[in-house]
RNA sequence: GCCGACGUGGCGGAAUUGGUAUACGCGCAUGGCUUAGGACCAUGUGCCGCAAGGCUUGUGAGUUCGAGUCUCACCGUCGGCACCA
């Protein structure tokens, strides 16, 4: 008997797959589907762990879908732009362009080695003109449509990469990529109106097919908030006339205005006040500078919040109150209008400020009216109830109080998004140029699309300026232009885009790869779009996810792109973790190195492995003791080639008929729902049964090789061939289980006297409850446990339980 | 602090609507094969107990004929957000 020689099989099967384009996707009018993993940044470090368990789980859905009939197209291509390789590119004088080339190359040759089916013909890469002529294109389309613009922000500057970076870029105040320190620099950006995506963005996460935490993820963080904005007139302003200025407070609770007892503003905007001329006092001076200052460099640990006394007043439109106006350290600039109005009674952060600077607490919404008598506070009450203490609105519900009173005091009804705009600049060389053109008459300038690509320029030095200044700008023969629209002296932009930029989109450009006249061609995108099935990481969620999504519906807005929501589907992956559950890095030495398991243990057995190791949402410890498990499988597997006799199943085995069509079902269903391990985990129990038997139904053994194909390609095809078949394995229809034959006739009965197992009988289908009970009562161990108790209830749950109750 | 998920053998983990807890795999033990080790094969393997039997799904209570699954409280782990008005 031959060994199995995984090196041998995998190599011989790789070749033929090449050789016959064996997962090349044909545009056509078959039913398609679109499956597509989160295409990878080809980094030096060749692929990790990670990147196989997401890709070979996408491929056991594309293989089987193939099988399933469907025209599949499942793409590859590379995030080739980034830091890591500009760094790279810094520090040993090699230009980007060949790193990205030599890593791609290795990525290309590993991802091949794990017999992963995607479809090489539509390679892309996001560092090639022919493909980023088309980002930025669609920069030039946002520009024209008011939705890419340049302002002055104050950006988070990473120290160490000396880079810009979005929101979205920066956790817990640290550079998310290198771990830095950060801080906020004010600087002229290129920014993408995302916001103007935002409620879109939020309302059709209702139409998609996305993990549900990871709806709740990004509603989160595009972060709505219906409420109302409400003037309050100021007054006591040394040398200002009472009511001649206000301030625009937001608030999400109206209907506790009467409960006000001061008024918020952010150090933000109390310095803005005294930019124009505000006399407030020293302290006040001093506190908003501190606090805006710090602001600036804002440490993310819980602050204890502070404040003073402005020493001025706002009038109350509800009652014509007079309160005081603080400014105070937990009111934000950036958020809604950089002021509040403060009601200790209904707001946490409100009450405990009260409480440390012994303001007044008026309590308004009252939870068990009409009982007047409201509780004592000891905490802020945010729960619902009717209102006290508000005038004519007295005992309305607060809900519905809350419309009525911004109508009352003459405030406009008015939603907000946590979700900011995106800072699309970035100061460094390694990505796309920004086609912009500045001219001193014209102000900026779109550079005409017949003149793209801006090709990236070739440098003397990657560096990057501590000034903030690309790389790009030392240039003079580059940077020196004319303008677009008079022919005069111009400059063009010397930012770059971020590396989120190519990855926006390019799941269209799968669909038409070598086209050079649009982005891609529309019947195409037609016949493929929507993507069917996405899967990705969950780091990815509020970044990418969310990016490519505003991208997406903007050019379906123009008309590019048939469909308003890319993705119909997003499930994500959990980590990987070195053993013992730690995070693998290069530092500790505990990375696992893919070509290794290849090479030693084979990738059929790695995909196994990777399959079968864990719930597939969820972290897990890589573990090499357990690789074997999957080895000794196949093995089995492997061997019980021998024992397929040429004949056709022998029906009078109706056992393992039965486990045969509950593994089909079992495989099938859990595949769809991502519960690879325990598919992984019938066909083993399948195997087992088979390798009882002295010799093996070819047409159940078939079956089987059929279930086993996507996980492990290579050696179901060797086997398959092996029985004689000319034609590849992954050219046959996926098995169907008939439910008839799932049923086995005998089974199992559990017999629980007062609810505890006392034994199992083994009975027909067909047996009714009496005869059981009979034949239960008949057995010594049963009865005993029944012993002179009488029989006061039964239950029986068919196939399952029988349960026989003594004492009530 | 808020939101969400989760807690099952020595380990990774299974368990339809509440219905035989510990499937499958790793590891371990014993035996076989082998000069030896590995690999391989067979059998066994939740815990306590000689046995009968008892106990067991983070802890404590509850509902039920019956709870890993449902309810309440508590403890712990992980992920996300973090003064969003």
């Amino acid at each position: 008997m031959r060994k199995y020689d995984h090196k041998e099989i995998e190599k011989k099967w790789q070749e033929r797959w090449e050789r016959d384009n064996s997962f090349g996707a044909e545009d056509g009018n078959e039913k398609k589907y679109y499956c597509l993993i989160e295409f990878p940044y080809p980094s030096g470090d060749g692929i990790h762990a990670g990147h196989v368990r997401s890709y070979t789980a996408m491929d056991v859905i594309a293989r089987k879908r193939r099988a399933e009939g469907y025209n599949v197209l499942f793409p590859i291509g590379w995030d080739a732009f980034g830091l890591p390789t500009e760094n790279y590119a810094i520090k040993t004088g090699i230009h980007p362009r060949e790193v990205t080339k030599k890593n791609t190359d290795n990525f290309r040759r590993q991802l091949k080695a794990l017999g992963i089916s995607f479809d090489w013909s539509r390679e892309i890469n996001t560092s090639d003109p022919a493909y980023y002529i088309w980002t930025q294109w669609i920069f030039l389309q946002l520009y024209k449509h008011g939705l890419a613009y340049k302002a002055k922000i104050a950006i988070n500057w990473c120290f160490s990469c000396k880079i810009g970076l979005a929101n979205e870029e920066v956790v817990d105040g640290k550079c998310e990529r290198c771990g830095g320190a950060t801080e906020k620099r004010e600087k002229e950006q290129w920014m993408l109106k995302i916001t103007k995506y935002a409620d879109r963005l939020l309302k059709d996460l209702d139409s998609v097919d996305y993990l549900e935490k990871i709806k709740t993820q990004q509603r989160n963080w595009i972060g709505k908030s219906d409420g109302a904005e409400i003037d309050f007139k100021l007054s006591g302003i040394p040398g200002q006339e009472d009511g001649k200025h206000s301030v625009k407070i937001f608030t999400t609770r109206p209907d506790t205005i009467f409960g006000a007892t001061f008024l918020a503003v952010s150090p933000d905007l109390a310095k803005k006040w005294l930019d124009i001329g505000w006399q407030a006092n020293e302290e006040v001076k001093k506190y908003a500078a501190n606090e805006f200052a710090s602001r600036r460099a804002r440490d993310f640990e819980e602050k204890e919040k502070t404040g003073v006394d402005a020493g001025i007043f706002a009038v109350n439109p509800a009652n014509g109150e007079k309160i005081p106006v603080w400014v105070v350290n937990y009111v934000l600039g950036d958020v809604g209008t950089g002021a509040i109005m403060a009601v200790p009674a209904h707001d946490e952060r409100d009450f405990e400020f009260a409480k440390k600077y012994d303001l007044p607490i008026k309590m308004v919404v009252c939870p068990h009216y009409p009982e007047k008598t409201c509780p004592v506070l000891d905490h802020a009450y945010t729960g619902a109830g009717h209102l006290v203490g508000s005038g004519a609105f007295d005992g309305m519900a607060n809900e519905e109080a809350k419309k009525k009173i911004i109508e009352f005091v003459g405030g406009k009804q008015k939603t907000t998004y946590k979700l900011r705009d995106w800072v699309f600049s970035r100061q460094r060389y390694w990505g796309e140029p920004i086609p912009m053109i500045f001219c001193k008459e014209c102000g900026w300038t779109p550079v005409s699309e017949e003149d793209l690509p801006v090709v990236l320029p070739d440098v003397q030095k990657y560096e990057p300026t501590d000034t903030g200044e690309s790389p790009l700008a030392n240039i003079a023969e580059w940077v020196n232009t004319t303008c677009p629209k008079c022919g005069g002296p111009a400059r063009r932009e010397t930012d770059v885009m971020p590396n989120w930029a190519g990855s926006s989109w390019y799941f269209l450009r799968y669909c038409d790869t070598e086209n050079k006249t649009a982005l891609a061609d529309k019947e195409k995108l037609d016949y493929w779009m929507p993507v069917d099935w996405y899967n990705g990481g969950m780091e990815h969620t509020t970044l990418h996810l969310l990016y490519s999504r505003f991208w997406n519906k903007f050019l379906f807005d123009i008309g590019a792109v048939p469909v308003s929501e890319p993705y119909a589907k997003r499930t994500s992956h959990g980590l990987i973790l070195a053993e013992g559950g730690v995070k693998m890095s290069k530092s500790k030495g505990n990375v696992v190195n893919p070509d290794d398991i290849v090479d030693h243990y084979g990738a059929d057995t790695l995909r196994l492995y990777e399959m079968f190791m864990g719930p597939f949402e969820q972290a897990i410890g890589w573990s090499e003791d357990s690789l074997i498990g999957p080895r000794r499988f196949l093995e089995k597997v492997w061997g019980l080639r021998e024992k397929v006799d040429k004949g056709v199943s022998d029906t009078a085995d109706k056992e393992l008929e039965a486990l045969l069509h509950q593994t089909i079902k079992k495989v099938s269903e859990d595949i769809e729902a991502m519960r690879f391990n325990t598919a992984i985990s019938q066909m083993m129990i399948f195997s087992n049964e088979l390798e009882k038997r002295g010799s093996i139904p070819t047409d159940y053994f078939v079956s089987f090789l059929m279930l086993l194909a996507p996980f492990a390609p290579h050696i179901a095809e060797e086997i398959w061939e092996s029985l004689g078949h000319e034609h590849p394995i992954l050219h046959e229809p996926w098995p169907l289980y008939d439910a008839d034959k799932i049923v086995v006739e005998a089974q199992t009965i559990a017999i629980q006297v007062n609810g505890k197992v006392r034994g199992t009988l083994i009975t027909q289908v067909s047996s009714r409850e009496n005869e059981i009970l009979e034949e239960a009562l008949r057995d010594e161990r049963i009865k005993k446990w029944v012993g002179a108790g009488k029989v006061k209830k039964t239950i029986y749950i068919p196939g399952k339980v029988l349960n026989i109750v003594t004492v009530l």
